[in-house]
DNA sequence: CTAGATTTGTGAAGCTTTTCACAAGCGGGT
DNA sequence: ACCCGCTTGTGAAAAGCTTCACAAATCTAG
């Protein structure tokens, strides 16, 4: 039933998502239009975006809100808590690790792993960091799916070949680098110069062009 | 010259630049072939995102990797220092903060604000954290051009809006709301939970795939 | 100076994503 | 029961991006 889906279209399911939270409503319903506003998109490529998936909703009206949100949640996999790991434990990853919205969306960490000796073995939350050297053991015996990547970008490939050697099925990675991996699990990169680079870019060209 | 630019193009010349700086070679050149190998894309690729800004290859040689690099640099608006500042003292602003690859990109922090009274007056490095009702005026003083945006979803548009009233030139929104900002000011999305749900879904439809 | 081996720059073709536009379906009012 | 206003779902058109393929340019060797 479902073609490729176009990474673009999984972004805004995300944001649609987001924007029916706001619509706290029993019983209620909200059409492609009000989705298309909140989300600065809009009606027919909610409509669009949404038929991908099969038709729920109904014409004259628009869709149910708690339908239409658990429909989404499934579509996105979000039904069901991933357990996950964070390899890395610097600043970055501490920030992360406690950052509420993780678990509230089903994003459980279950463990925590560095290859700095004063950091293993010290306590973040509920966690114990673990060595490095453990990392393939840690990973199955917990049954991680996703890692969270946040080490220096020499050390990210190896970490990452061996993640997936040891059955994890997607990687969020922090490194500025392009990881190597099948193409059966999913890498998504966050790069915050990149995205800086972006905006200079933007500004630059647009008064380039005054 | 230039047209509009592709946001992917713009995002694969960071790759180039990022790459070129592993060639640390005087004089030395690179294909169009080798630089694709390093960044996930094709030889084709490269060469039309780069030819959208003149033509500075050799045909038969390549580019020579120290022009190329300047020219990359000029063209992303790296040929210069940003200021910025940060708006929102938690983990998050914290751990941004102190990354070393932001100066070290030509992205200077000049200020850090926060609107918790316990954290204004407090030093961070060499800045001293200011309060949120002084933002206009700080934002002009220190000609901030970026800002930051890592507070709260309740209180980044409110921010945002005074950011652009006090001639910030462009937003990395680390806050999960789409920013109703003028055109002319661009804003990159930083969405972690986003992120994850991208993942989640890729790993759940293949597994319906299959 | 010529031949051969490379590699760029770029129209044109091919593919993907977005936008358009409208028939079909639903609900409320009379 | 029927009409009217609204909104979905969806082929088809348009726009946008990537890949192809090849002429033109450059270098090396003899």
């Amino acid at each position: 039933m479902t073609r490729r889906i176009p990474e673009s279209t999984v972004r805004r399911l995300s944001h649609y998502l987001r924007s029916l939270e706001g619509f706290a409503t029993e019983g209620g319903t909200v059409s492609s239009e009000e989705l298309a506003a909140r989300g600065q998109t809009t009606a027919a490529q909610v409509r669009k975006d949404l038929s991908h998936f099969g038709s729920f909703g109904k014409r004259g009206l628009g869709y149910r809100v708690d339908e239409l949100r658990d429909r989404l949640e499934s579509i996105l996999g979000m039904d069901r808590v991933w357990r996950l790991a964070l390899v890395g434990a610097g600043r970055i990853g501490l920030a992360l690790f406690e950052y509420p919205a993780f678990r509230a969306r089903g994003y459980e960490s279950v463990a925590i792993i560095d290859s700095d000796p004063a950091k293993i073995g010290t306590v973040w939350g509920d966690l114990t960091i673990r060595g490095s050297n453990e990392l393939e053991e840690v990973l199955r015996e917990l049954d991680v799916e996703l890692i969270v990547l946040a080490v220096p970008a020499e050390a990210a490939q190896e970490v990452a070949s061996r993640a997936v050697e040891a059955g994890v099925k997607g990687i969020l990675n922090f490194a500025p680098i392009r990881l190597d991996v099948p193409p059966r699990v999913p890498v998504e990169d966050v790069n915050v110069v990149m995205e800086l680079e972006a905006l200079s870019f933007a500004i630059t060209q647009a008064e380039r062009d005054a």
